[in-house]
DNA sequence: TGTACATCAGTGAACGCGCGTTCACTGATGTAC
DNA sequence: TGTACATCAGTGAACGCGCGTTCACTGATGTAC
């Protein structure tokens, strides 16, 4: 067929695009090649000329997704100071939304119990990711005069994965709102970001 | 061969209990059938004289580790009051013993971003034992005397669960290490339950 | 200018393996007569 | 008291299906001469 110079990798950028929702939905393991291949067009044969294995395609979709939410994260604290950012991302973060749209959400969530059956390179590829994550939190954190705040950054992170998680794993829809409801407002008064300051919450 | 009249529920028991704890080490889609009864003795062909489907087993599974943990976390708090209780279960769910032993721990943890992709029955009967589980916090929470314990308590259980998650996921030790010692702090401090209850960790 | 050949992203059939599920059989013991 | 039959938990071979992986092939375009 002889396409263009680049054809090839934007073919293969295609993939990894699809395929960085599909593992948030449906996880590492669950996840099939033929499906990707086929919701980026294609067939399954072809998958190999793209990825050495199923396990090293998947490191680079998570690579691919870690990237995806550091954009989104940019773009939606962009021109907000310290303050600003943290209050907005946790508004983002602990949502029916994010909750209700694993495909385009946090992969410390989707993936969380997922990671520890998971070979090396892509759990290595997950340090990464949290990594640069509680980086960028401990920066706003330290930024609004909270002192420890790598400590902190961590715990807030881990509570607001913890929550939202929780929030898809239970069926109950009133149970699922409240965990919520009750994450975000006690993150938020614990960081001094809710008019609330001296609630338990 | 002819055995005792209860011999037959003897054996669907231990079955039961060596899923219980495979269930939480593998999850439910990476627990095979034949492996749980090579676990327990027996060869994969009498799997269904004892269990309709592996679905169903999987629920009848997950009961049976909520009943564990419940009974478990009896044994920890027994004779102590409210705030003893409180202290003790923290401790004892945000530790390195809980996050290195997760198939004698907690499913919220082990189960977490499964639990979505599961069937209905199985759903059910996890957010049972959440519902069961907060209500203990719940109790707890509110005879120490802080208000909306409800609230606090899902948010304090989030935050737990969501915290020894990560620091399964994560393969960096030393911020292993660090999530479990700043959810934990966080945690107690919230609850007034620490020496540094001004802090924010 | 035209013909034969090389290139190479993508195709689709096939293989091998794991796993849930089925089923005819085993073999020890209890029961009928 | 002894013999034939019923019972039933457990066995192990086999089936079907999904899925990761392989590989010979396609077919459109570029290149050599």
């Amino acid at each position: 067929m002889r396409y263009d110079e680049n054809h090839k990798q934007e073919t293969r950028a295609r993939v990894l695009k699809v395929a960085a929702k599909a593992l948030r939905e449906k996880g590492p393991d669950k996840l099939g090649v033929a499906e990707v291949m086929q919701a980026a067009g294609l067939t399954h044969g072809g998958f190999y000329a793209h990825f050495p294995s199923k396990e090293a395609f998947l490191t680079e979709s998570l690579n691919e997704v870690f990237s995806q939410s550091q954009n989104r994260r940019s773009r939606l604290v962009e021109g907000l100071g310290p303050r600003g950012a943290l209050s907005a991302y946790i508004d983002f973060y602990v949502s029916k939304s994010h909750r209700d749209n694993p495909a385009s959400g946090c992969p410390l969530v989707a993936l969380n119990s997922d990671l520890p059956r998971q070979p090396r390179k892509f759990r290595a590829a997950f340090d990464a990711g949290v990594k640069r994550l509680a980086g960028e939190l401990t920066q706003w954190i330290a930024a609004i005069g909270i002192e420890d705040a790598d400590k902190v950054a961590v715990s807030v992170l881990s509570a607001m994965a913890g929550a939202v998680a929780l929030s898809r794993a239970v069926s109950d829809p009133d149970l699922s709102d409240e965990l919520l409801n009750a994450a975000r407002a006690g993150v938020k008064a614990r960081l001094g970001l809710s008019d609330a300051k001296e609630t338990n919450l």
